[in-house]
DNA sequence: CGCGAGATTGATGGTAATCAACGAACGTGG
DNA sequence: CCACGTTCGTTGATTACCATCAATCTCGCG
């Protein structure tokens, strides 16, 4: 593992707080992988053998029922994925891929699970990370219950906007599709909104976004912290 | 605090694996409260004071925006609520109310929070609840993006028939408009879909569902285990 | 017995999915 | 270098699903 790795590693909420003995006794385990775009890392319904960890790249967490599909939750680095389903020794809910090339570690199940028997302060650190997933998906079921496709795309604009740049404009990280599927509705859907939004202060040309009258935008998303905002990461 | 209650929340995975000593620790400084039905417990963005327990009754947790309002979640005894939001010191996402008359055990956060850090049987239940929070508000989420309501219906009908009697029948445990807000749809379309229910297997008189053709039911449901499973608690 | 909350039913409109066709961008091979 | 094909996105037409508004009904309870 690069060095820069290790360290990016360490500094996670997750590993923070432990004992240096105890990091290595997770991370020498591990693997570190390279994967090329659009590969499936899990299937649905498995018992995962792995806790993974995104250090470079984009997955996409997403579940299919029927002849539908929907995008559960999209990891950029750094974050961890299926940790609940690691932590119960459950089958995941969702299938994993690769939406750009990317770099991932994986810790062995039993490994996560030596360390949360043997260290407080990892089994702490655990708590955090699972609460805070709770919340984001909390969060997401209010706006899909709550909100119109329209709102919900202009909240997440709102929202990548503020956690990119701050200039008023930024590009979507993936496809549209994707992004239609992260919000709930369809590729049409999506154009047809984004053309809606035109008339509400957003300019898109390709996959980039410009927002050229906030005021504007904001009277239509109606921004609700309790639904929009990032924690703070503790 | 009744015998029977203390014996109860003794053995729930969150409290089962602790010291006595531990335990006591927890529960001294706790409130049993009995509340009223529809009477609000706590209101969405405030940091909260306590973990709840629900020893009897039943909790709703609600979510308003705009003028819209929709059920998150029904806690029935015996679960915790808002422990995410506990663990984390965060406000929480959601209001909460009584919909039954109910008797509460509550939890003052600080307490939680020391035996957090002093009890690591302690961190690793709560982390194993967050987990199975987790997971369940995930099912949730799929259910909302992958199928329409009348399925989501359905499906409730088939979950709710095994939980309870597998004797082909049982009783709503809450209002229609409710169950309707639980389900994500209006009470007006609640009715609709329970009239196109009656021509896939299920009567509906006033509150009590029988299901008179189960095979039909399940054809038009299509229950997927990653949805509809309840986790074996652990 | 009559009131009132909850539930149902009907009529209508809006939101979003589907089906279909077209257009733009990109990569490949001739 | 350009023709071609493929993929992705857009646009249009239609349908399905669901919300809303309004009226009526039911039933528990004072």
């Amino acid at each position: 593992m690069r060095s820069a790795d290790a360290a990016a590693i360490r500094d996670l909420p997750l590993f923070r707080d432990m004992a240096d003995e105890r990091f290595d006794a997770l991370v020498q385990p591990a693997f570190l992988q390279r994967f090329p775009p659009h590969v499936v890392l899990f299937e649905r319904g498995q018992v995962p053998d792995f806790l993974y960890v995104v250090l470079e790249g984009a997955i996409e967490l997403f579940a299919r029922h029927a002849d539908r599909e929907t995008t559960i939750a999209v990891l950029r680095p750094i974050s961890t994925f299926i940790l609940a389903a690691v932590v119960k020794r459950q089958p995941v809910l969702t299938s994993g891929r690769t939406l750009d090339p990317s770099r991932v570690l994986m810790i062995p199940t039993d490994v996560v699970h030596r360390a949360l028997g043997d260290d407080n302060a990892f089994a702490q650190a655990i708590a955090f990370e699972l609460a805070e997933a709770y919340r984001s998906v909390v969060q997401e079921l209010k706006s899909q219950k709550l909100r119109t496709s329209v709102e919900r795309l202009a909240n997440w604009i709102i929202r990548e906007e503020t956690i990119t740049g701050q200039d008023g404009q930024f590009d979507i990280p993936f496809d549209k599709r994707t992004l239609a599927s992260r919000l709930g509705m369809t590729p049409e859907n999506l154009s047809r909104n984004f053309a809606t939004l035109t008339r509400h202060g957003v300019e898109v040309h390709g996959r980039t976004i410009r927002i050229t009258d906030m005021p504007s935008l904001v009277r239509l998303a109606v921004p609700d912290p309790l639904i929009d905002e990032a924690s703070t990461g503790a």
